[in-house]
Formats: C-alpha cells, structure tokens, sequence
DNA sequence: TTCTTAATTAAAGTTATTTTAATTTTTTTG
DNA sequence: CAAAAAAATTAAAATAACTTTAATTAAGAA
C-alpha cells in the first residue's frame, strides 16, 4: 500500500463519520457513495488499513468486530452488557507499568491499546426492571 | 445452575489444566475424559459459566475466543503477532481509575479485565528475520 | 412412581470473515 | 504512449466459530 486506491480513500472517509463502525456498518455507508464496491474489498482493506497501523480492531464481547482511526491516543470501555464502546484517556504511559509489565511478562507494550469492562449507565438503569 | 453436572464438573477440571484454552482445546480435554460430551454442550456450559462469572473470556485480535477461571485479580497482555496471552497483576484498583472512568465516560468498571496489546519476547526476535 | 424441569446430544443453521478465481485497474518500463 | 507486470477489485464459494433446534435423557419434586 503505497498510496491510496479510490475504495480506499472512500473508506477512510467513512470512518471519520462513523462511530467505532463494524465491517457491515463501512460497508453500508461506502455503498451509498459508491454502490460498486463490494464486501470483500472492505474486508479486504480493513486489513490493509490495520496492518498499516491506520486503523485499531476493537474485539467486543459478542458480535462482530469494530474499528477506529488511530488519532489520538484513547482506550476503551466496553459495556459488559449492550457492548457499546466509550473512549476514555488516562496516563498509562507512565514508564512504571510498562515496566512492570516487561518484568512480569516479557510482552513490551506497543500499542496502548487499554481495554476494560463494566456497566453503562443505561444498562445499569434498565438492568432493574428486567431478568 | 444450582450444583453441578458431571458434564460442568469435567470442565471446571480440565480448566485448572490449560492455560487460557479456547472452547476446542477444552472440548478436546473433556472428550478424554468422557468420550460422550459433545461441542454443543462444551459451548453451552462456556455459557453458563460466564453467566455466573465463574470463568472470564478474552478476546483476542485473530482466532477463537479464550477463557480462563476468575480465581485472582490479574490482567492480560496479548501478543498482537502470535495472539499468546500472558497475565500480569497491577494495582488497578486505585479509585483514581475508576473514578475518572465513571466522569468521562458514565460507565462503572465492575470487573476490572484489562487487556493490553504489546509483543512477546518470542515475537520481536523473529520479527526481524522475515518481512 | 409419575410429573416437571433441566441438561444433553447431534445435526442443522447462522454470522462474520477469508479465500479463490476471474476480471479490471493501475503502475512501470521500454 | 503502448505493452507488460503488478496490484486491486468483484462475486461467489468456502471456512471457522459459534448458536439454535428438536429429539432424547437425566435429575429432582410431588
């Protein structure tokens, strides 16, 4: 990938609309610009994209996987419950844990990529009303 | 899920063996112990175990989903070229974290499951013969 | 024991993603 | 610029991981 392809550039595009998207949701909105490009070929360039470190692949609990431009540096909250994904920024940069890490595991840190799990506040409303 | 049934005790002993199995590798350990139990039910109790929060799953970039019994507090990192997982402890808990989680983002951490991406000793030795 | 509920199995179904093979587009080079 | 080579795309088929279904079996309560 040395520059970028037209399906390319219309996907990075769409990404700056979209919202943590899933393959399906780049999919939708790259349709609507240009009805020819086909799934594959967004699949295809997602993995281009992360391979290129452009993009990160956020793993939810359950369904499909979601994406996000790498801009700045933020982490992930996921809901436990309705897997919706909140960006938070802290300062785990802090040498102390990536040192400590390097010690207990081997594993350097590259990509901060920082993810918890909890409980949203609508599914914690709603969570009392249901099961 | 009140007790246990010999399908689920099975499992629960076989995960003190692995290290972060996927629902296959356990399946595999469960058949050899008891020919009988079927994939289905082995995905069926991985369920039921998480429902309970007996057991964790971690998402890892490519390939199957993994689990590991909650027994202590620790984290994980995850290669991002080979997937291996690696547990660490570090003090989290510190209500510094949480707290400017709950202002940034309105969700409460409730289990404190820590992912981060790096690379593996292993990995960043043999990165640099191929590619 | 009989009734009721829960758990299991095997097979079929689903979802998300990847691979393949044929075609088109882009880039390189003479 | 034209021919050759490389890269990207498409549609369809294939795969991997997991879930659901329908029929059966096991366990617990009355």
């Amino acid at each position: 990938m040395n520059n970028y392809s037209k399906q390319r550039e219309i996907m990075l595009d769409v990404f700056k609309k979209l919202h943590h998207p899933t393959a399906e949701e780049i999919y939708n909105e790259v349709h609507k610009k240009n009805p020819v490009i086909s799934k594959s070929t967004v699949y295809r360039n997602l993995n281009v994209l992360l391979k290129n470190h452009i993009i990160n692949k956020i793993k939810v609990l359950t369904g499909p996987d979601r994406f996000d431009l790498i801009e700045k540096k933020h982490y992930h909250v996921i809901c436990k419950n309705c897997d919706d994904i909140f960006d938070f920024i802290y300062p785990f940069e802090q040498n102390e844990l990536k040192k400590s890490i390097q010690k207990q595991t081997g594993v350097t840190i590259i990509i901060n990529s920082v993810t918890l799990y909890g409980i949203c506040k609508k599914c914690s409303v709603s969570k009392n009303k249901e099961e």
